[in-house]
RNA sequence: GGACAAUUAGCUCAGCUGGUUAGAGCACUACAUUCACAUUGUAGGGGUCAUUGGUUCAAAUCCAAUAUUGUCCACCA
């Protein structure tokens, strides 16, 4: 009998030591590993790399974080046994809006805001916040036992990070692919910013749909409507009778009998007393409402087709915090839009225009960070064509050269690339990559100049009625140039979609294509992230890595399932009825929550998060635990050197546990976890301890201390329990390496288990 | 409105390119055991593999339709 063992792997204690054993040893570097290799004389081969998805540094990561790691962890450790230098690139990321959101409302707890703190302030501030909750992020990555090479880290406003997303924008830039343009846009009240269409939802909400009449300008249209709708114009339905302020037409469908004669004439839009015309556009619905539309080119995205088509002036009344403003009666001036809406109704009730009021359910778009419902408004923003992007992209994954599991998921990918429409890349936030771009003269001046082609500088002085220090030209920098002679260089206080960044995040960790990581790890070779950002992220990182690398980041991108809360419902925090990881942790072990994942957190599943299942992989571990405790407590201590010595490898049991080994490799390779992690504990639990260590152990039951026998039978037993503990390492590296330290305390072992190579 | 996926034991799910009595974990029942095992072992109960057709010597597995559920996409005022 060796020293006592402790009776269970006391996770809690050990994770800890063995997590900084792997620290120390350095083998999370690859270029460590390779050195390794070299020195050992195994043969070394291709790299592996995975650039791991960076958690937002805003705030706790929770379990659907951690599940993802346990796939890349399993996968890196497996590959770094068998002979591949491994790179797990991890990261963090400012997450754009929805940072600015949290820390924001974070100040307004305080009783700040961002206005008072200045955008510097506030920033350094953020900042600060952010770092709090990477380290807080870092430490839930070790704790799942993440063999990250965190020497390597990244967050995504890292400087050096910064510098290749710029240069990106620049050659976009200087190729045509980055254009600014005056559109209808999103806008979110609420977040003060622009947000592209994929940042929205949609939900269906209660609303009005309002009947109102437009008159006629002619007197014999009034009397003809009167006869024909019992009311001297035509009337419209509406969701939102705001806008009514900046109608420019009624649209009616051309096949309408009800309204054809009308087409071509006038009728005078209430309250605003504009004359408008009543225009025909086959799109509109003969079986809505009236069959009439309103059209308000600027807050609403299909008139603002309309609107184009039929060349209709475009009245903006509604300003980016969703206020009315504008060409209006003074009255409704500053007011919310709900505000405006019912004092309007009012005022056409008095009027005796308006004819009903339907209470209604409806799709409206709201934004995805916040909730709010969307105020589409005309605005100037940075876009990028990704036309010819996704086209590369999308033939890449029809040739196969990427692929998404599970399957499905890719044919929603081919969709996404297949009607992408352009990106607006900037957003009205403080938080993020300011773009870097000057304008000689003012922004402003400059989006004139755009919009009014063929005009000039003292054109725009003479409609302003001011001067301007400038030539209206941009320029693209993180500085601005040198000023000639009073001119004066505005800078873009618009910061990139997070994703813009984010989306280059396979090469700019590994420092862009002159780093030397990047040429001795570039393309990664696969990708695991949550269903849920497949077309933030990996639709982008497809575009971004075949436009600046000209290659695919990845061949692979798996997606994992959903954890879900224990009865079945989504996870959130305002429903409270979220799980902590650290419960987990301290409960079950990471080893626990590692099988579970395998096994219940597949592609396409969604898996309400079960402790009893965790707990039985728990019992897993403890079995684990004690069948080594076991086989080391019955290697007498005159015993150790010989059996050390007598690794015997030619058994029919060693045999089968070859076969097993190479069984539960192929699944690894195939990204079958779940199979994996079923086989190894197959394996191990009924066939290794309730077989195996039975047999041997009555064979050696009743032979005394140091006999031949006993030595061979602990021998077989001991070189069983390694490979075992090799294999289970990727699923399972805490209690696998606690184990292999024990064997090396006793001299049966060297080293850590990490590096050890497969059969 | 469109796309995709799922539908297998009480629960969560495996079951790859079709082949004898359909599997796992957890839960359940009985017995055994404190032998390394904050337990474990042995044995067991429980499924007409959503429905209906079709292909086939043979289908949970392939095809079609139907139903239900879920996810995503979508400008119907």
């Amino acid at each position: 009998m060796q020293k006592e063992i402790p009776k269970t792997f006391e996770s809690n204690k050990r994770e800890k030591e063995i997590y900084s054993l792997w620290k120390n040893s350095g083998f999370s570097n690859p270029d460590t590993m390779q050195k390794y290799l070299e020195e050992k004389e195994i043969e070394v081969k291709t790299s592996f790399t995975i650039t791991l998805p960076p958690p937002n540094a805003n705030g706790t990561p929770h379990l659907g974080h951690m599940c993802g790691y346990a796939f890349h962890d399993a996968i890196g450790r497996y590959k770094r046994m068998t002979g591949h230098p491994t790179l797990l690139l991890p990261g963090k990321d400012h997450a754009g809006i929805q940072t600015e959101s949290v820390f924001t409302k974070l100040l307004e707890s305080r009783g700040q805001n961002k206005f008072e703190l200045g955008r510097e302030e506030f920033y350094k501030q953020c900042y600060e916040f952010c770092l709090t909750n990477m380290n807080n992020a870092r430490e839930y990555e070790q704790r799942i036992g993440l063999s990250a090479d965190f020497s390597r880290e990244f967050f995504t406003l890292d400087p050096r990070l910064t510098e290749i997303v710029y240069s990106t924008f620049y050659k976009m830039f200087e190729e045509g692919f980055v254009y600014r343009d005056k559109r209808i846009i999103n806008q979110c009240p609420n977040c003060h910013t622009a947000l592209a269409d994929i940042d929205t939802e949609h939900e269906e909400r209660r609303g009005i749909f309002a009947y109102i009449v437009y008159p006629f300008v002619e007197e014999s249209d009034r009397k003809k409507a009167k006869e024909l709708f019992g009311v001297e114009g035509i009337t419209v339905a509406t969701t939102r009778p705001e806008t009514m302020l900046g109608d420019t037409a009624v649209a009616v469908n051309p096949k309408d009998k009800r309204y054809s004669q009308f087409v071509g004439k006038k009728v005078v839009l209430p309250i605003a007393n504009r004359e408008i015309p009543v225009i025909a556009e086959d799109t509109t619905d003969m079986e809505l409402g009236t069959g009439a539309l309103k059209v308000t080119p600027a807050h609403s995205p299909v008139d603002f087709e309309i609107g184009k088509k039929h060349s209709l002036p475009i009245v903006n009344v509604i300003n980016e915090e969703g206020k009315m403003m504008g060409d209006i009666p003074e009255r409704f001036v500053g007011m919310g839009t709900t505000e405006c809406s019912k004092a309007l109704c009012k005022e056409l009730d008095d009027l005796d225009l308006l004819v009903k009021i339907e209470n209604i359910k409806h799709e409206v778009v709201i934004c995805e960070r916040c909730k709010s419902a969307i105020e589409p408004i005309i605005s100037n923003q940075w876009y990028l064509n990704v036309e010819s992007l996704a086209k590369r992209a999308l033939e890449a994954l029809k040739r196969g050269d990427v692929s998404v599991v599970p399957k499905g998921q890719q044919k929603a990918l081919e969709y996404f690339y297949e009607n992408i429409q352009p990106w607006c890349i900037s957003r009205q936030l403080w938080w993020g990559q300011r773009i870097p771009v000057w304008y000689s003269g003012g922004k402003k001046l400059y989006d004139w100049l755009l919009e009014n082609k063929g005009k000039n500088v003292s054109d725009f002085e003479k409609e302003f009625g001011t001067k301007v220090f400038g030539t209206g030209k941009i320029f693209l920098g993180e500085q601005p140039p040198k000023s000639e002679s009073g001119e004066v260089w505005e800078q873009e206080t618009d910061v990139f979609d997070t994703w813009f960044s984010s989306g280059q995040w396979p090469y700019t960790t590994l420092g862009g294509s002159d780093g030397d990581d990047f040429k001795k790890y570039y393309p990664t070779q696969m990708m695991i992230h949550g269903r849920d950002i497949l077309f933030w992220w990996t639709a982008r990182m497809l575009m971004f890595g075949l436009y600046r690398t000209d290659q695919i980041p990845y061949p692979v991108v798996m997606l994992t399932g959903i954890i879900l809360a224990p009865d079945g419902s989504k996870m959130s925090k305002s429903k409270g009825n979220g799980v902590e990881p650290s419960e987990i942790f301290d409960k079950y072990g990471a080893d626990a929550l590692r099988l579970w994942y395998y096994i219940d957190a597949l592609p396409g599943s969604n898996s309400p998060i079960r402790e009893e299942k965790i707990k039985g992989n728990r019992n897993f571990i403890t079995k684990i635990w004690n069948a080594s405790r076991f086989i080391l407590m019955n290697i007498d201590e005159s015993e150790l050197e010989a059996v050390s010595k007598n690794l015997k490898i030619n058994s029919e049991r060693i045999e089968i546990t070859k076969k097993h080994v190479k069984k539960v490799s192929e699944y690894i390779e195939k990204f079958q976890f779940n199979l994996g992690a079923e086989e190894i504990r197959e394996f191990f639990w009924h066939q290794v301890c309730d077989v195996w260590i039975e047999e041997i152990k009555s064979e050696i039951k009743d032979q005394p201390v140091g006999s031949e026998k006993r030595i061979d039978g602990l021998a077989e037993l001991l070189c069983i329990l390694k490979e075992n503990l090799k294999i289970m390492h990727p699923f399972i590296p805490f209690v696998t390496e606690g184990v292999w330290q024990e064997l090396v305390n006793l001299g049966l072992a060297s080293g850590v288990l990490m590096v050890e190579q497969l059969f």
